[in-house]
DNA sequence: TTCAAATTTGTAATGATTACAAATTTATAA
DNA sequence: TTATAAATTTGTAATCATTACAAATTTGAA
């Protein structure tokens, strides 16, 4: 699907930074950083602002169009997948990977009194490469 | 047990300050935060430092003695029950609770090529005061 | 074209955490 | 006990991702 168009579905406006910046999210799929999309965006739009990365992830958050990752706690991610899914951190390297169970998101003992809107599910260790 | 002697079996020589950090965090059981842990014992210890509870935290992870909490993505958050369980966090109160499973955490689907070495499951939403 | 609203930008402020060196306390040796 | 070294604690400054905010620019309707 054309990404304007998924931008106006969640009543978006598609302006051209927000189509490049959800661009490079779903192209990349590596859960990236303000900092990483700015970076990669800027060498081919100049008078791109961070602040303005920072205000477009916001406003995808609101919106539903994207995910917070907090698996790092020093910096902030996003995913542009939004199904259910849990992630892996290698603690060598830093990249994030996606984790898939069998079935949806496994659920803690019955919490009757829990209202339970999000799971995040965290792994950390050593991936292939680094192990 | 006793709080020096568990700190003895961690190879922490047990200070006063060490003991009294890890007897607020064990009498709470709150995950608190440093600002939390430093706001609390300060009144009867009117010479901690902030920098004495950050410091004391980051020996006890390395130790073993706590286990960090990321659900917060502002503040560090920590548990003295190191005992593999999730977290729920409110999103109106903030409060933090325990979650347990049926059987150990749950594994995602299998990843031969992954080394995990730790699990953080954590949910979001409201509790039974906020719903 | 004109004008108001939306978007983008640059800069300053915020705030948790870390770095670091001085001060204090504790342990060890003489 | 006293001297000395090591460990711990403390206070202050630096770091750095994020947020606040107002000015500048762009967009789109009238
Ligand atoms: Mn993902
Ligand atoms: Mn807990
Ligand atoms: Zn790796
Ligand atoms: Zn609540």
């Amino acid at each position: 699907m054309d990404i304007a168009t998924y931008l106006k579905e969640h009543n978006i406006k598609p302006s051209y930074s927000r189509i490049r910046i959800l661009d490079y999210m779903m192209t990349h799929k590596n859960h990236p950083t303000v900092d990483m999309i700015y970076g990669n965006l800027v060498k081919e739009m100049p008078t791109l602002s961070k602040t303005t990365v920072y205000n477009t992830m916001e406003l995808f958050l609101n919106s539903g169009v994207v995910k917070l990752i907090s698996i790092d706690e020093k910096e902030k991610r996003y995913d542009a997948d939004i199904s259910t899914h849990g992630h892996f951190r290698c603690d060598n390297c830093g990249r994030i990977v996606d984790l898939y169970f069998d079935g949806p998101l496994p659920m803690p003992k019955a919490h009757e009194d829990l209202e339970i809107r999000e799971i995040q599910y965290y792994a950390k260790g050593l991936c292939k490469h680094c192990k």
